[in-house]
DNA sequence: GCAAAAGTGTTCGGAGTACACCCATGT
DNA sequence: ACATGGGTGTACTCCGAACACTTTTGC
């Protein structure tokens, strides 16, 4: 299997771990001659010749996480002529036998889960999740990425129940009120929300409790994509 | 200037002339020897090495339609291996001096305009309004681009306000609810969608009424994208 | 017993939905 | 005068927003 060397996945991996709203990246590690540098990049790959773009996304999901089955969505093109011309990209590119020159197509992709279950290694590089108000400059135009994967999941957390996906199977109301909260960067009042959250059929509440809290234990949940699929419905609601 | 001879944009050029929602299309004829056919592709082309997507897009549409400030999104890439090895595909890019083995990435993107102002010629091709319940078969995978473009044009009329791009500058609530009621394949009760129209401030009514009509002529309205832009609102409204 | 988060009800205003008739114009 | 689409109001239900206190657990 080869690798086509034009055309590339990005993977915008975001986490939540009960307090803050993550994105995996991978260190980039560069000391040759005179020139040494670290940095950070989004997980991407090329994807082989015979293969679709879709199945690329996953094949690098799957080799961070393990993980299939993952929510992970095409959300936009990036093929600006200009976007690996930085000083550090050109090294970084030529010192992996690559031609810096080359256009390079990426398609960006951004994924939902919880941040358990994560290996921390990826061919050879080390891999850490960062709070996405704390990432700092990127390598390529992987900050550019990031804002519009951060973008794209606004906009889609605000019509869709995707928030679920970035939780455990069995979670409580409060982390979903806080993934919501966090994400659209804004409160809600607790018996609002709760009472919205209770017409929602596709909530199903557990016959079980959290344990081990120092509080009084929150009833469990879990979100069935199934029964969302079977009630959802989309009609005229154009925002004024 | 270079054509990049793997990067393409594809655009659906939705338009709207009253009635009916139509694409624009265009023809493709070869007759070389024994093998000749007629059909209808998308409009799209490929990318300059030095020109980004956008630009790209954006002189499709200008070169069809003498437009500039059109209505254009990128919505989703196509990239898969075998999305050009049709039998006529093969051999209209051999004709057109292509590779019809090298791997081409297309970036689709969907523009909206009333169906009028439109050159209906192209690059010495036949360019053509089809009704999309009534495009047949189309080259490549034009088909599963128009399918993948009609459902984000559905997904994203429903939470914004872009219906009024398919209409002329000036229009009356009845072509309003027309528009919404085909790209949704639905019905409005007249009384309540007008309520629900007044309340949208960016929509201002014109001190002029339609002339020349054999009825009560209608009161005009204009679009004013500055006023949505300030006063629109996206809060927590996730789908029961 | 105290700290910490869970859980719960009411009121008000605004939006969604269902529904039927008169009006202004061209021919 | 008639055909055509434009334009309007009411009643009911449901949702969104504002707002404060009690309960259960671990320590």
């Amino acid at each position: 299997m080869e690798l086509n060397n034009y055309i590339s996945v990005d993977c915008v991996i975001f986490g939540f771990d009960g307090e803050r709203l993550k994105v995996l990246l991978v260190d980039r590690t560069l000391s040759e001659g005179s020139t040494s540098f670290t940095d950070l990049t989004l997980t991407g790959n090329h994807v082989y010749e015979n293969e679709p773009l879709d199945a690329a996304a996953d094949r690098v999901l799957f080799e961070l996480t393990g993980l299939t089955n993952i929510y992970l969505e095409q959300f936009k093109t990036f093929a600006h002529p200009d976007r690996l011309t930085k000083e550090n990209d050109i090294k970084w590119l030529q010192h992996d036998g690559r031609d810096p020159f080359q256009r390079i197509v990426s398609v960006g992709y951004f994924a939902l889960l919880a941040t358990d279950q994560v290996t921390l290694e990826w061919k050879g590089r080390n891999v850490q999740w960062v709070p996405v108000d704390e990432v700092g400059e990127l390598a390529f135009d992987h900050n550019l990425i990031l804002e519009s994967a951060l973008l794209s999941l606004r906009n889609k957390i605000i019509h869709e129940p995707i928030g679920f996906e970035l939780l455990p199977q069995k979670f409580t109301l409060s982390q979903v009120q806080k993934v919501y909260e966090i994400i659209l960067d804004t409160e809600f009042d607790k018996r609002n929300f709760r009472k919205k959250v209770a017409r929602m059929k596709y909530l199903i509440p557990l016959d079980e409790k959290q344990k081990g809290v120092a509080h009084k234990p929150a009833q469990l949940y879990m979100f069935s994509r199934d029964v969302y699929g079977n009630t959802k419905k989309d009609l005229l609601n154009f925002i004024v």
